[in-house]
DNA sequence: TATTATTTGCAACTCAGTTGCATCATGAAG
DNA sequence: CTTCATGATGCAACTGAGTTGCAAATAATA
């Protein structure tokens, strides 16, 4: 939660035309902090007692989702986890991998993913998504 | 739901080594009956009086993904969408084709998409699943 | 500063999927 | 064919991530 996390905030604010106001600055410099994707759950958790209300953190993500700056990453358990779309091209987002064993998701940030065909069948592809299963390095050894 | 669809159920389950209950053939049948991706309340709505109760439904519809036979396709308004695994190899599924205007989600069977490699910094990947998005043949024309 | 359109917080709600448990049916053994 | 243990089913109650309605607060603009 840096100054420098505060400033990228708000000019992400500035760019996609939003009001800055305190929730999505304290959610897109949660979302800049983190490492790996985030819930709403981890968010509040992670800005503590000057957290948004449950309903504003939703709200704000989908604020940011529709702007183009979040992505929803993955879902787990029946909960959404999502990341600032800032590693991603228009047409691809890196892929994400399950572990099967411990069930953890990661983002594999330097895979390269072949992209298809922007038409098949009369079908306009506009955004392709991958998601890896598998076994992660800790699990993978016997 | 043809006679050749019950055989077909049964040997299914046969070669899962699941008991041959009547949920689990009614379920596989509709399954096997489905041109698309289903939900729970559609499989029992397709089954019309005779269908088993819901939790039974979803309970086979576990049993019958962790046999194998099926998968959980994708997820749309956060309600899971199944289908049989016999058009799917081990490590590749086909893609589904989600449309930005209509919302509708389609089973792309005979696309081809590139495999990646099966490993990936200590990452064993095991299985790959694509989802596409952009616009459907007829959400597509101005 | 005053005005107005947005945004926020709260309480109540939704509903797909889950859980506990008593009852029932399958498949194997005799 | 009958017995029996294991596993499957049905029902009722529950869970909890995400949503909705609305009044109060706040950001942008003049
Ligand atoms: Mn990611
Ligand atoms: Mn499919
Ligand atoms: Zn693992
Ligand atoms: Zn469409």
């Amino acid at each position: 939660m840096s100054r420098s996390g505060e400033q990228t905030a708000l000019s992400l604010l500035e760019e996609a035309s939003l009001r800055r106001t305190k929730p999505r600055l304290l959610v897109l410099q949660s979302l800049l902090a983190a490492s790996q994707p985030v819930t709403q759950e981890q968010i509040a958790e992670q800005l503590g007692d000057k957290t948004p209300n449950k309903v504003t953190i939703y709200r704000t993500l989908e604020a940011l989702c529709e702007a183009g700056l979040v992505h929803k990453a993955f879902l787990q358990d029946r909960t959404w986890h999502f990341e600032l779309a800032h590693n991603c091209s228009e047409h691809q987002c890196h892929p994400h991998f399950t572990c099967t064993a411990c069930g953890q998701t990661t983002c594999l940030m330097d895979m390269q993913v072949p992209a298809v065909k922007s038409s098949h069948n009369g079908y306009t592809i506009q955004r392709q998504r991958m998601q890896l299963e598998g076994l992660c390095p800790q699990c993978g050894q016997r």
